[in-house]
DNA sequence: CGACTAGTTGAGCACACTCAAACTAAGTGG
DNA sequence: CCACTTAGTTTGAGTGTGCTCAACTAGTCG
């Protein structure tokens, strides 16, 4: 709890759950993120795949998501993210290969490649901060495989909402175990490979043991212990730490 | 075709195909990789969850995969790895979230990591080769995603045989299209998040439709073009160029 | 030769899908 | 202000893809 005060940029605050940052640090953060923001409404795709934009972009504020299309119209969500988290860092001559939409009204900031690479250079806790960062991105990414690829239809869902509660938490968007979640129940369909029916149904079995209370856009956890037992959820991927939260299988 | 023939080394393959590297580059992956190698026996896992390696590894000979182990026994396999691809690189105090397993007798080396860094600082060629590697890499995990979250049983074995094949044709170990497949039923199931035993009725109606061939763990992919097709396969995900190899959903 | 691993096939079942129809809430325009 | 639209959620009924359980074959190795 109680994350240094002082925090009020989401970058800075995001990055120093990877890795320490000091004053100096946070300050410098917060002048990379001193450009004109991009305001996006919600459910606009404000980046495509095949695109290959100039700037790294950061999500200020409000919640965005990953998606991949098939041709025929199928969809599949690849990802959340939050506020802090870095929606897209250039890299060579590489294009996007899925698309970005803003699941609230958000803000962005785009911040030129170049100012980036030079904050990482002067401040290595900010480097190492941002490849942790990458790092978990790309094991929840791999989670998410986990999940869709071994887990039913309810374990699949509990185990997105324990994942989300705890990235909320750690930036300190969760107040208790309640939060905002504007992810629609089509969405959450397209994020865990079931159908939205399907969705639904398993949502209102959730309801009915009590676990969550999901309405108006507020979703509650009411047993996050329960829940989390339920879906095999163990956070050791979200920290970059090395910490270990549980023992792993025999 | 036809790899510059002096690209005896595996990493040095793999590293051109992300981005040109020079002789000079070329014999500074050389160095790198004269490291005391590591020789794994098949079907041995020998990097572990919750491990924190002090080396890169990099796979110089063989197959290996990456896979995450359920508290129940469940197995996901996240991706598979071919001949110059990385398996491993330590980053700060984080602990690997999967194991890595060998799928047939395999070769690694194991680079410390300061020696790496070292190279890449004086080959800016061979880091921005690195960089696009581990892009590619979490495309394709991102691939796997779509893959076992929105594609029918079929598509999804077929798909993975097309990204197999590109991939090896790229290193130089298909011909034609046909290429060594060590990969058993059951480690095809979970990949692809299927039981072993509807993966076999999937090979043997692929068989009978004349698609594939596939015996003694040699895979001849007979009708390359169809396959794709039935598959929605586009390899722009694979190419760290930025070609476009065709056009995306309208 | 027995033990083990990998692959193959059959029969029956179930989880999740499809199709279809209400229903609610919020926004829009006449 | 009320009809109308649209997006999101909810429920029912029937279906099918892929799962489970089980048995059997073929190859390999000690």
């Amino acid at each position: 709890m109680s994350l240094p005060s002082m925090l009020f940029n989401a970058l800075a605050r995001r990055l120093s759950c990877c890795f320490p940052l000091d004053e100096n640090d946070v300050r410098a953060v917060e002048r990379l993120c001193a450009v004109p923001r991009r305001r996006v409404a919600a459910r606009r795709e404000f980046l495509r795949e095949g695109d290959r934009p100039g700037h790294v972009h950061v999500l200020l504020e409000g919640w965005a998501c990953h998606q991949v299309m098939l041709p025929d119209g199928r969809r599949q969500i690849t990802a959340f993210h939050l506020p802090g988290d870095i929606l897209w860092q250039p890299l060579g001559e590489a294009r996007m290969d899925f698309s970005i939409l803003a699941l609230t009204p958000a803000i962005i900031a785009p911040i030129p490649t170049s100012a980036l690479e030079a904050v990482a250079k002067a401040h290595p806790a900010i480097a190492t901060a941002l490849a942790l960062q990458n790092r978990v991105a790309e094991a929840v990414l791999r989670r998410w495989l986990v999940n869709v690829g071994q887990r039913a239809a309810f374990e699949r869902i509990g185990h997105l909402f324990c994942e989300l509660h705890h990235r909320l938490h750690a930036i300190g968007l969760a107040q208790g175990n309640g939060f905002a979640f504007p992810v629609t129940q089509v969405e959450l369909a397209e994020a865990t490979g079931l159908t939205p029916v399907h969705v639904n149904r398993v949502l209102r079995d959730m309801r009915r043991q009590g676990l969550i209370d999901l309405e108006n856009r507020v979703l509650r956890i009411l047993q996050l212990r329960a829940l989390a037992q339920h879906a095999l959820f163990d956070p050791a991927y979200l920290e970059p730490h090395g910490h270990h939260s549980a023992a792993p299988s025999p």
